[in-house]
This record gives C-alpha cells, sequence and structure tokens, in this order.
DNA sequence: ATATTATGATTGTCATACGATCTTGTCAAT
DNA sequence: ATTGACAAGATCGTATGACAATCATAATAT
C-alpha cells in the first residue's frame, strides 16, 4: 500500500489539468495555446503556467516554438508508425515479465477490467471503454516489475491517444481488442510468458493497422 | 543537410548548462540545488532557472520536491538495473535496424570512432573514451531509421551517465568494451541484423556487469 | 505583383514582493 | 532521554508588473 501524501503546488495542477485537455481531445493537435488565455482560464500565474508548459513540452506533448509559443504537439503517421514499433517491444516485455509473476489477485484484477471494457463496449460508452483499457494496462505495468518499461510506455501512449481513441470508437474494433485482450490474459492466466509477448505483440500490431486506418493527416486550418 | 537554425534563448542555454553540469558530474547525485545559488552563478533571472529545471525534471535528471526544492537525481541500483534492461532491448533493435539499412559511408563512420576509442584508452584518456563511444552510437541510432528508440535511448543513458564513466575508467573494462563493439560493427558490416542485436545485446549485459561492480549506494554527507 | 512599412499581439526575460513551508536550534516538559 | 513547543532563518511557490524582441498581419508604396 502507498501512503504517500504529497503537496499539490499550483503548477503541478496547472500541468495535470492541461495534460489532461491535451489527452482528452480539449486541445486538437496543432492548436496554439496562448499563454495569457491559459491564465485567464485556469486563473494562475503566467509563472505557474509556463512552468507547467514546460514540463509539457519535454513530455513531448506540446511543442515550444520561440517566440511563438506553445503549440499541441502534432505527430505525423510516419512517428506514430515508430511509437507503435516501440510499443510493441516494450508491452511485449511487459507482458512477458508480468506472465512470470502474476499472482491470481492480479490475474483476476485484469479480468474484471476486460470484462468491464466488453460491457462499456456493449454500452457504446466511449468513455468507459478508455479508462477500462487502461485499467487493464495499469496492472500489467505496475506489476510487471520495470518502472522503466511503465513510464515509457505511459509516455508513449500518451503521444498516440488520441488515435487510440479514434480507432476504438470504429465500430468493429473494439470486439477485435477485447478478443486480443484476453487472447493475452488466457496466456498470463497460464503463466506463460511466450505466449503473453506473442499475444501481446500481435495485439499492438492490430491497434497499430486500425490506427492506419483512421490517421488523417490533414491540416486544419481556422475557417 | 540541416540547415535549420533556431534561436537560442536564455532559457534554453540554461537548461543545456544544467544538463551538461550534472552529465558530467559537476553536480553530484543527490546534491541539492538552489535557486537563488543556479542564478547568481549563470546570470540569469529566476524565471528562466526555474522553466530550466522543470524541464529537467520532466527528464528526470533532477527531482523537484515541493516546498524543497531541486535535487540531482539519485538512483537505486535496482533502477539501473531496470535500465540496463530496457537498454539491451531498445539497443538490440536500433543494432537490428541499422544493420539491414547500414551504408558504407556509416559503417566507415562507426569504424573511425572505434578506432578513436582504442586510441583514447591507449591514452588514457577518459574523456576522449567517452566522446568516441557517443560517437559510435550516435551513427547507429541517428541511421536506424526510428527516432522514437533513438530519443528514448538518450534520455535513459543520460539517467545512467555516470556509471558508464566510472565503470569505463575502470582498468580493463575498456578493452573489453573494445573487443564487444568489434564484435557488433563486424555484424554490421556483414548487414547481418540477428548477429547485430545479439552482440549488442550481450554488449549491454556486459557494460550492467562493470556497472554493478562500482555502483556504490552510499549516501553523501557534507562533512 | 512585389517590396516596405506600420501596427498590434504575444513571447522572453527580468525584477520585486510576500506568504507558505521547511530546517534547525533552543528550551521546557514529561 | 524522548517528546513537544516555539522562534529564527533560509528557500520555495506564486503573483504581478514591466519592457524589449519577435512575429503575424494589414496597410502602403513602388
Amino acid at each position: 500500500m502507498d501512503l504517500k501524501v504529497e503537496p499539490q503546488t499550483v503548477q503541478i495542477q496547472t500541468a495535470n489539468k492541461l495534460r489532461n485537455a491535451i489527452l482528452s481531445g480539449y486541445f486538437k493537435p496543432g492548436q496554439r495555446l496562448v499563454e495569457a488565455d491559459l491564465c485567464e482560464t485556469m486563473q494562475v500565474s503566467r509563472s505557474s503556467v509556463r512552468e507547467a508548459l514546460r514540463g509539457l513540452e519535454a513530455e513531448k506533448l506540446i511543442t515550444i516554438i520561440p517566440n511563438r509559443g506553445p503549440f499541441v504537439a502534432e505527430i505525423t503517421w510516419d512517428e506514430a508508425k515508430e511509437i507503435y514499433h516501440v510499443r510493441a517491444i516494450l508491452e511485449g516485455e511487459a507482458a512477458a515479465l508480468f506472465a512470470e509473476r502474476a499472482t491470481s489477485e492480479h490475474k483476476r484484477e485484469m479480468a474484471q477490467a476486460l470484462a468491464a471494457f466488453v460491457n462499456a463496449d456493449d454500452a457504446d460508452d466511449a468513455i468507459g471503454r478508455l479508462t477500462s483499457t487502461s485499467r487493464f494496462y495499469d496492472v500489467m505495468l505496475r506489476e510487471c516489475g520495470n518502472r522503466i518499461i511503465r513510464d515509457l510506455l505511459q509516455g508513449l501512449v500518451a503521444r498516440i491517444n488520441f488515435l487510440r481513441a479514434r480507432s476504438m470508437s470504429r465500430p468493429g474494433r473494439a470486439k477485435y481488442s477485447a478478443i486480443e485482450m484476453r487472447g493475452m490474459l488466457r496466456a498470463m492466466e497460464k503463466n506463460d510468458p511466450v505466449a503473453a509477448r506473442a499475444a501481446t505483440v500481435e495485439h499492438v500490431r492490430n491497434a497499430c493497422a486500425a490506427a492506419e486506418a483512421v490517421f488523417e493527416p490533414r491540416v486544419q486550418r481556422s475557417a
């Protein structure tokens, strides 16, 4: 159990809220972020906003162009493909590591998350789909025993989050996704690292293919 | 050729200098960094320093504890091991990718870097050893065709930089290191991705073992 | 049509200020 | 000897105000 409690500075909250706004799609890729406007809407000082932005820049969620300011990061399909490539490798490794050490408690947790995913899909609940998959992965990444893999993957996934959401809401994809996740879980329940890695890599491959189908490199201009 | 030129803001330069200071060991792990002192020595405002620090925090080179300020990141041997684990995976992948697409020009560049490394070692030139290995890796990471892998590895390597320097200056290690790098290069010259990955993974494994030998988890107190 | 200039918006940087929080030392109470 | 209370000093977190540098755009001139 983690009992650590830490102060929530304004800067941290600002960073979190901005991150959420980007991941949830409230700020669109390529969109310009004006410091003064952010101060206004978030009711914090420019210092706090700018510090928060520096953090997000290092996470590659935004790009700060000198003298032009921050923009929500855009991504080319090339980059996205590279991310999926790395994601397959790291997530496969995490799956293998997890399979070797998964307890029945962890397996149950993942099974629950998967069930919730299926339910959310049946109910056509887009948010539920995302939170349940997150929960599914969280267990695996938290318990795989390698925090570096977890951190790297979280950073990578954040950068292609909008693709996930978009491709997952495509009719049919969620069903297949559920099947693939069931395959992962089955291998992990048997504590079979080889099968777990294979199933996971396959899952990411399919997610990549699904993402390609919905990727649109169009440049958006304001009317 | 890359002709892009971009403005060097004070914040960027501050971040770069601080990063260098940490990587070069001028600031030691665990050391406290006092904002006011940094402003004084670097002759920049607190705003610039703090923004630079936020960036370094996201790179995990420093840790900022709320109300206590920034500290140079410390690392446990556990974490270091995890980093080496991931490094082996990603560097192996990069090696395989590179082996498939390496041109004679690239091979020559790497051979030169390796030769420089041997020379630096013979001359007992610690700095030369580091710059030449960097050059060796830079070619591989730059030309492997996956910028995500490159960026992630650069971030990871930065975090264990001090271990590299320390273990490399251990008598004998550099010699073995050179032999291993020669093995990597040989496989890449044959454009053999399987052998290249194997040689690279082996190299990282050995580097990890060498690092363990010099790792000291001692807590340092000022006199 | 192209080049030049003016204009307004926004960023980069600095200086200053002040409350909040942490650290440390001192001293009393248990 | 441990605990608790309190004061003093250092440092951080945050806000504010200011201004030059830069950029984007519109207006003007060639």
